[in-house]
DNA sequence: ACCATTTCCGGACAGGTGTCCGCGTCAAGC
DNA sequence: GCTTGACGCGGACACCTGTCCGGAAATGGT
């Protein structure tokens, strides 16, 4: 009655210890057999991985890594607003990383958590931190310092404007840039910024590249371009492009063409348009930004810009390999990534 | 020389050992501080809060969870396909276990990995596993069998069809049949189904919910609704869903109803169909699911079933802590949330 | 039966933290 | 100057795994 009645019920193993006691062998042969060393007899192996088939048991990982020897782990903070193209950067890193023999710690959170979630993965002895999107920039930039002092490595992914931050982005400024001149080549000298502020530090980039596309062309910004946006309020885009666009049709002169921050935004101004009775192009130009899947199922197709989350993950994963590899390096690192404009139906000439 | 030149770089602290010796005081003063004992002077304390902050040092977890007594982790598994719904799931379902003391780990994975996953989570120690999204139905099943087996509480979350297994799962069946009683009441008779296939498993409860609204209008599945879809491939559901529709459209007698599995094919078809000329609701009705922020930016708006996150996440909690305070149950816990028909202008009486 | 070799045991240590306990120290009160 | 109490010190143990090493046992061959 000592070792027939085991076939029922394999007990739950928690330790290597008893998961020896339980197949009548050594902890420390046990723990030779999990590991691959040699000089085992062939019985012997079989006997443990039966066991541990049996009883599914897992040796436990804080024990292993205790140590400190590198845990293999990196973590991954992004804000709550999570948009279709931040989650594909997510999935790709994520895959990628996995591949190289990496976990991740992926956290999502509000604003002012961030904090609490940096000294959760310093706890668990994350070897890199990685931001995808954006952020309060005062906030992500105290958290950069935090992480410099600590010496773990970082990455900040498509959030421009910290300097001392290693960063890969998309060039937002040129992707303006090369739309602005889209639509002047077209005729338009009067736009509607929709979603982009004039003056807000977060879109510093993307009104420089306007600018500049402007100034190319001897126009001047605040004279031929317009926004409505006080401030940088991101809830319900497509709503929130509605809204604005409907601003704009108050004016007496309304613009020709709209450059929206995104793709949902434009989506949401073409609407308004439409029920207004302005035919796109034709009556207006509408822009987007992020060539999201959904930008070929308008009516018209949406002029956009590609994020190229390809070419920016795999970039992403080069810094970080290189950090993880030679150490910190001594002035940050930073690469942007050529975007590429789409132009669909939604542009055409200026009406007059 | 010895006390005055830490004032430039304090140094890296790996160990609440080297934290005593850097503040002076003993190792076991030093945990003290940080697990909040009593008897300690309020200087002392500020001594090593102090230390604390201005060396940015956090206990290593690992070592504080080898004991196993309660990581207070879940492990979260979710399938490549990131829809943003299931996003809006995770998002919220996280924020709701932090607020209750619990961490997260995520892992987002494809077919075939779902074995590793778990004995990744398992070896972490988490406390509980949930699945969202849906899944290769066999080997899922063989991920909770294991679960079971290790005594580990689970719950899946919108995939339904594994009795043994604790389900939080919207009431797909009610939900399509409350949506065809609608398209019915409209006089519809013909009906042509979007990403649903007649027979596949994974569709069960939507053509289950169809095929009981029918009958009870006498009529018959088969005879009067169709699906393209040979098997489940859901890539680009846009364009999916345009080409689906354009499949119909070849027939001589083209439904007049079109019902798609989710908003970006019934989207797509909607584009499909005003390409071909066909006015929508008058030339034919077309409905979603999901009831995403885009259903009210397409001209007509959409009608959709609304999938009722917060409940959702509400009752997984719910489930979830009552496993974590009592023990895994006796039987399967199964709850079903009811969906809410949200009738926009994207479904009209039908012509003829 | 003896010896050599293979194989396994069991003890030991390290790694960082939490906790308990006895003892030393220091200051305050009498 | 003595007692008393408050507070910090430092040793010890536990948690679980990986690894090393000497010795015991089993196995194989002659």
């Amino acid at each position: 009655m000592s070792s027939s009645d085991s076939k029922k019920t394999p007990p739950r193993i928690t330790s290597t210890a008893e998961l020896a006691r339980y197949v009548g062998l050594a902890r420390t042969t046990v723990s030779r057999v999990l590991n691959r060393q040699p000089g085992l007899k062939q019985s012997t192996i079989d006997r443990v991985h039966h066991a541990l088939s049996e009883t599914g048991f897992t040796p436990n990982a804080y024990a292993t890594l205790i140590k400190g020897k590198g845990t293999s782990s990196i973590g991954i903070c992004m804000e709550n607003l999570l948009t279709p193209p931040i989650l594909l950067k997510l999935a790709t890193l994520q895959r990628q990383l996995r591949s190289q023999g990496y976990t991740s710690l992926i956290e999502v959170y509000g604003r002012g958590e961030s904090r609490t979630i940096l000294r959760h993965f310093l706890s668990m002895r994350v070897e890199a931190v990685v931001f995808i999107g954006h952020f309060d920039t005062g906030e992500l930039e105290t958290r950069i310092r935090e992480l410099i002092a600590h010496k773990t490595p970082h990455l900040i992914i498509d959030h421009h404007g910290i300097p001392l931050a290693n960063t890969v982005t998309l060039d937002r400024a040129q992707a303006m840039r090369e739309m602005m001149n889209h639509l002047l080549e077209l005729g338009h000298r009067s736009f509607g910024l929709l979603g982009i502020p004039l003056d807000h530090p977060s879109r510093f980039e993307r009104i420089h590249g306007i600018r500049a596309a402007l100034a190319a062309h001897g126009l001047d910004l605040p004279a031929c371009a317009r926004s409505f946006d006080a401030q940088c309020m991101r809830t319900q885009d497509f709503e929130f492009g509605h809204a604005l666009a409907r601003q704009f049709l108050e004016l007496k002169q309304p613009p020709t063409a709209y450059v929206a921050l995104n793709d949902e935004i434009a989506i949401g101004a073409m609407r308004a348009l439409q029920e207004a009775g302005l035919a796109i192009p034709a009556g207006a130009s509408v822009t987007g930004f992020n060539n999201q899947d959904i930008c070929t199922m308008m009516a018209p197709l949406l002029t956009t810009v590609d994020q190229q989350i390809e070419p920016t993950i795999k970039t992403a994963m080069q810094v970080l390999m290189s950090q993880l590899r030679d150490g910190m390096p001594a002035r940050p690192i930073l690469r942007t990534i050529k975007p590429e404009l789409v132009i669909r139906q939604s542009t055409g000439r200026a009406a007059r």
